[in-house]
DNA sequence: TGCGATTTAATCGTGTGCGATTTATCTGCG
DNA sequence: CGCAGATAAATCGCACACGATTAAATCGCA
């Protein structure tokens, strides 16, 4: 089945793909706003849900692992939204927390996820099951790496 | 309202973000056995449509635009895939057609997406659905960009 | 106790995405 | 005809993602 020749808009990853790039089109302005990237925000959230994660703590949340978040927690460092120290308790760990400038910016954060939502729909109750089915096939995908 | 702090659970943008790096991975290691990327391989997939497309062409298909793609474009010339030449009508234009090698390639595709189409889930009409939702938010959000 | 295996970050190279700008070509209007 | 404005691609710089590898610290077992 299936001999014919595939389109992009028959295919999910593409569906996927383009809707990514078009949130990050979105996000990016008013990120820059506040001197963030679109990742940058993603550790920002994961840092206000915990404070003091290690760096694959992080990443098992976010799904990346240390080649990705390490330069980039560094830059945020450099920009002074957080810390990073070697875990005293076991020196190959580093524990990252938040600045009072990134703590900070959580308070701006209703805005900006408030400006995204109106975006994204007029109806709640809709996003939050597409999200829902989203979150599901990022699951079954991610299992199978 | 929405006061209280957010979670990367709660968030759409990260639910889309983590589904498209998880497709990603997926398809990079069953892509590279090709030679391909990722956005490689959604250009070929455009032009297995449609040949003989101009940048802008490709850029309206894919939500792309030449500083994306011209540098793209230039790879899978070097890598033999398809041909770039400026239209003979319109200087300003180039106009990007399929090699031998990236029109041999559409054989093999259908394979790869029957690898991808298993792993996303095991009831084609749920995707067809996911899918039709996701591309409907991406062209909500395109819009406003 | 000692030392190989494991764990954790960091490093490196490549390929995107994209805002901003530049270069080349064409169009249309006086 | 001539030239300002528009259009198309290319260029540049920066920040991801990620496979592959490396370096440092810890663990576990003989």
């Amino acid at each position: 089945m299936l001999d014919r020749a595939l389109t992009l808009d028959e295919l999910l990853c593409f569906a996927l793909y383009s809707a990514n790039n078009a949130m990050g089109r979105l996000y990016r302005p008013i990120l820059a706003r506040h001197g963030l990237t679109y990742p940058q925000y993603l550790v920002l959230v994961a840092l206000w849900q915990r404070d003091e994660q290690k760096v694959n703590d992080l990443g098992a949340g976010l799904n990346l692992e240390s080649n990705t978040l390490t330069p980039l927690l560094k830059r945020m460092e450099t920009a002074g939204l957080l810390r990073r120290r070697r875990n005293p308790e076991d020196e190959r760990s580093v524990i990252v927390s938040l600045s009072e400038q990134g703590r900070a910016l959580e308070r701006e954060a209703a805005e900006i996820s408030r400006c995204i939502l109106e975006a994204s729909g007029d109806e709640v109750a809709d996003l939050i099951e597409l999200r829902t089915k989203i979150q599901e096939l990022a699951g079954r995908l991610n299992r199978l790496v």
